[in-house]
DNA sequence: TCCCAGGCTTGGT
DNA sequence: ACCAAGCATGGG
């Protein structure tokens, strides 16, 4: 079991499972005040539970890579320093979107896992995307256990599907039943590409934002948007900032005073540098909360 | 029945 | 360089 202390609004799993980055992570409620967290990562798992003011509590195998994980090797002033900066921005629209959604962290999901759920993620909606990750994992995935509490429960889970495992399917396996529908063809070409060396995971770490997501938008089916997503979720290269259908909404209704897109872009890339992509996370969940 | 969903590829100007 | 059509599939 590993212990943390850190206040909630600093970090808000019930912000995070509702932020729209991560499909396999949720809340299993027991009582009015009891309940446990529970998160799904590539080949990891974690179980976790809100003890008292600011103690939570973790139990994994991997206390590492869940650390990473939830960005908890920043410094919580880091992102106190974030919010100082967006308080005193002028900006109205993101300040009531960060008092809606404090708490809120930029994680640094399994790469993998992460790209393949935001090839899933286009023109599809965040509950089709949470059911058709799951449905893959245990499909295609795994199973495992994990213990998940004080008391040695075995916890099952399936890990997510190796390019291996995904590889070695036929395009119509791997269409049928699970709703990846046109997808599917992307998915496959990337699994069996990783395979034979074609594309490496590897290499995208060592990459500078400008040179990961060219080399991102290399890959069938990966393009602009899908780009940004990865090196913010699997990259944490923070200056990314993914614009979907909900942030032209909020270009064109919320920024007009911008003009356009490259206008806007120049003020967020000169006023929130180096957090472009936690401020872009905040306007996102706030533009879908107000609808 | 029509429209949309954390878009992308393709083929036309 | 820009633009529209087509794309699988489930849900409103």
């Amino acid at each position: 079991m590993e212990k943390i202390y850190i206040p909630k609004h600093l970090f808000n799993p019930d912000k995070i499972i509702d932020s729209g980055q991560v499909f396999r992570m949720h809340y299993e409620r027991i009582s009015a005040d009891l309940g446990w967290y529970y998160a799904y990562s590539g080949n990891h798992a974690v179980s976790f539970r809100h003890i008292r003011d600011d103690e939570w509590n973790f139990y994994t195998e991997d206390w590492e890579f869940w650390r990473d994980y939830f960005d908890l090797n920043t410094a919580p002033s880091t992102y106190s320093e974030y919010n100082e900066k967006i308080r005193k921005s002028n900006d109205q629209f993101l300040i009531n979107a960060l008092s809606a959604n404090s708490g809120v962290r930029i994680l640094k999901q399994d790469l993998w896992e992460c790209l393949v759920s935001f090839i899933i993620s286009q023109q599809n909606s965040i509950r089709k995307i949470i059911k058709t990750v799951n449905g893959l994992c245990e499909r295609f995935g795994t199973p495992r256990v994990f213990i998940s509490d004080s008391v040695g429960t075995y916890h099952l889970y399936y890990m997510f599907p190796t390019p291996e495992q995904i590889a070695n399917l036929s395009l119509s396996e791997l269409q049928g039943g699970t709703m990846l529908g046109y997808r599917a063809q992307y998915i496959l070409k990337l699994s069996r590409d990783i395979e034979n060396g074609k594309f490496s995971l590897d290499r995208l770490t060592e990459l500078s934002y400008e040179e990961a997501i060219s080399e991102l938008k290399t890959i069938y089916g990966v393009g602009d948007k899908v780009a940004n997503c990865v090196a913010l979720y699997g990259l944490h290269l923070m200056e990314s900032y993914p614009i979907d259908t909900w942030m032209e909404k909020i270009i064109t209704q919320d920024y007009k005073q911008y003009k356009d897109t490259q206008k806007y872009m120049e003020y967020i890339n000169s006023k929130y540098a180096g957090f472009q992509g936690y401020v872009q996370q905040l306007q996102f969940m706030y533009k879908r909360q107000i609808l």
